[in-house]
DNA sequence: TCTTGTGTTATTGTATACAATTATACGATT
DNA sequence: AATCGTATAATTGTATACAATAACACAAGA
């Protein structure tokens, strides 16, 4: 959100910024579990780099929630709750409605033309069964999504609270049929910002998460 | 919030925290004005610590949105423009209603009470005139609000809004008739909160902020 | 056996030293 | 005078050393 409201982490390229990025995603895709505890030797020793940057990163992640810090004693990976996941999926069914709606005044040729190219591909893997590449479009559908609303502040929430689902999103649409059903209502909210109908592509959208939320519970991820 | 999602900014004791702490007020209170340039041994030697916790707490500064950091340059102080502000309001206003909704359910009987007594002792003082006191306790009827909803990441979500506009909101309300206006839709909330009516809740809740910032915008402090 | 105390080890917190990068000053060249 | 290049200084990036704290093992006493 913290929070985290305006900057992306500036440096890919820092000791830092990889240090960063390199835990995060280890944390999001699994490699550390719930409440393990992290060393910053080890992790430095492991990266080829000193405990400063780690350190650095460290206290990053700790704002954005995936680790706790306990001061003089460790950090520990930060397990997601079945209430925050429902949280999350209760606030960002409103702000992806708010998105959505704004989208439809900001969108640009380039990213709607995206959208269908993103929509019918999806549609195609969906009907084949690669779920890896229904995953991959469907996190894209929204992160154009994001992008088009034209609004910095926006984007940077809804991207934060989508890369900290990211692990229950990705077992729910590797299930069932919840992939082509999302990617249909894709398409919906899609034709909803072509015909320039804001408000019927803020409640496609918001009723989008809800199923979305709806589905995790069904299939019981969490 | 990035995002900072879920653990609060653990240590208040640390030299860490402390000089995030304190770095993160001075900008919210305009001691270093926007652009300006923060240098790691000159804050360290104002507050006398080394420059590893002051580098730390820039990192968790630039997650925060506050600063911005260029890599081998320096880190620097953002401005809020008039465009997050407007932002920040739109958000705030749907996730404020859906506070008041949780909050209906949640509440308990202490917070109701300091509630009702935030919105008495808030009429007295606006009708005197006491800005300051005006203020303090249109923050304090946010965070009760906050804190009933009973969900800790929309809480965390709130606050760091809340916190994000500070410097505009003082402006706001010590200045025309404000006060009084943004207490008497408090006490509609409070009204909507105790009668169990969360739709109601929620609908004024979105209200009041939309109206606050109209306000802002009305009295043009940004 | 259980508890408690103490010394040891491991780990984090902070300070500092050194490296890399960037900004600045200033003179040479045109 | 303006521009470029180079040397110098200032600043950040990283590594490491030392201090403080917490975890652990193990023995002494009840």
């Amino acid at each position: 959100m913290e929070n985290s409201v305006k900057n992306e982490v500036t440096d890919k390229y820092s000791l830092r910024g990889r240090v960063f990025n390199r835990i995060r995603e280890d944390i999001l895709n699994g490699k550390y579990s719930e409440n393990e505890e992290l060393r910053e030797v080890a992790i430095g020793e492991e990266l080829g780099v000193s405990r400063t940057p780690v350190r650095e990163a460290f206290r990053q992640l700790e704002l954005e929630g995936l680790i706790q810090i306990i001061p003089n004693k460790g950090a520990y990976v930060t397990g997601i709750t079945k209430k925050d996941v429902h949280d999350i999926y209760m606030i960002r069914s409103l702000l992806e409605g708010l998105c959505a709606r704004l989208a439809t005044e900001h969108i640009t040729k380039e990213a709607l033309e995206e959208m269908e190219e993103n929509v019918y591909l999806a549609k195609f893997h969906g009907e084949k069964g690669h779920y890896e590449q229904v995953y991959e479009l469907d996190n894209r559908f929204h992160e154009i999504l994001y992008e088009a609303c034209d609004s910095k502040i926006l984007e940077h929430q809804l991207k934060d609270f989508h890369q900290y689902v990211l692990r229950v999103r990705k077992k729910t649409l590797s299930n069932s049929g919840r992939g082509l059903k999302s990617n249909e209502e894709h398409a919906k909210i899609l034709e909803a910002i072509r015909n320039k109908d804001g408000e019927l592509a803020e409640r496609l959208a918001n009723e989008h998460i809800k199923k979305a939320y709806e589905n995790i519970v069904k299939i019981g991820v969490i």
